[in-house]
DNA sequence: TTATGTACTTACAGAAAAGATAGTATAAAG
DNA sequence: CTTTATACTATCTTTTCTGTAAGTACATAA
């Protein structure tokens, strides 16, 4: 009996971690679903803020692909200059425990990397 | 005061989370992980007949990568035709956890893209 | 001497992801 | 009538990731 291929997105995957992944992947959605944990109710203009280094272009990007993915709420307020308020749905607040271990492992990695010492920095996890 | 900026391989990250992506991120390197997580020691033609998909030069490189960063062990038998053997490292099978909640997830994201009914398929999870 | 098996390597091509830059819409304030 | 603020949108370029196809090494067996 062959393996089933299912689908998401165009995107092939078999087991359900790839699913996860296709999902979450990518240089932003991590960070921009935290923050959303976070802060829970974020203007457009604060996101960037809070992400530096990310472009309009792809902080719009991702967050209308996490909208599509049914994980982010998006509020238009129907005024001028525009107002855009972005939050997690319940099944986005859901993948708290998996950024929470991908997390730790991470501090786990980081003290292995560099033998028990972690590099205190202030990423975006900090307030 | 600035944020630090970590560096892994030659990518920048701020967060743990954001490492943790770095090194099990990409199309294949979670489907190894976890298949040398449920064989414990598997020879390199046995990886690739158990990813069917997968191209050699892909399996080498994925494979290569994840010794480098330590998660995998390389074991060479000096005999013709040459046997290779791989296996998790301590830090890689600490990994499972990740992969296990990511796993958890995905199920429940896709009872809730197809409301509550699963597609049962057979992926690298079942034996 | 030729074929076989196993684990790669190398060079190139194509696709996908990310980034740079500029432009749009609109009401209200001056 | 020009400026301002906010959230985009469109186009193009660059970079990164993945795939294709072919070749290499070498002890042993026939």
């Amino acid at each position: 009996m062959p393996c089933t291929i299912k689908e998401f997105n165009g995107k092939e995957y078999k087991c359900f971690f790839e699913l996860t992944l296709l999902v979450i992947g990518g240089k932003w959605k991590p960070i921009i679903l935290y923050l959303l944990f976070r802060d829970k109710v974020v203007r457009f203009g604060e996101l960037r803020k809070k992400m530096p280094e990310i472009t309009e272009r792809m902080l719009t990007k991702q967050l209308r692909e996490l909208e599509a993915d049914g994980l982010v709420h998006r509020e238009v307020y129907k005024v001028v200059p525009p107002k855009v308020e972005y939050s997690l749905t319940p099944i986005g607040e859901s993948l708290m425990p998996v950024l929470d271990s991908m997390r730790d492992w991470g501090v786990e990695y980081e003290e292995f990397l560099y033998g028990g010492e972690v590099l205190k920095g202030e990423g975006y996890e900090k307030k």
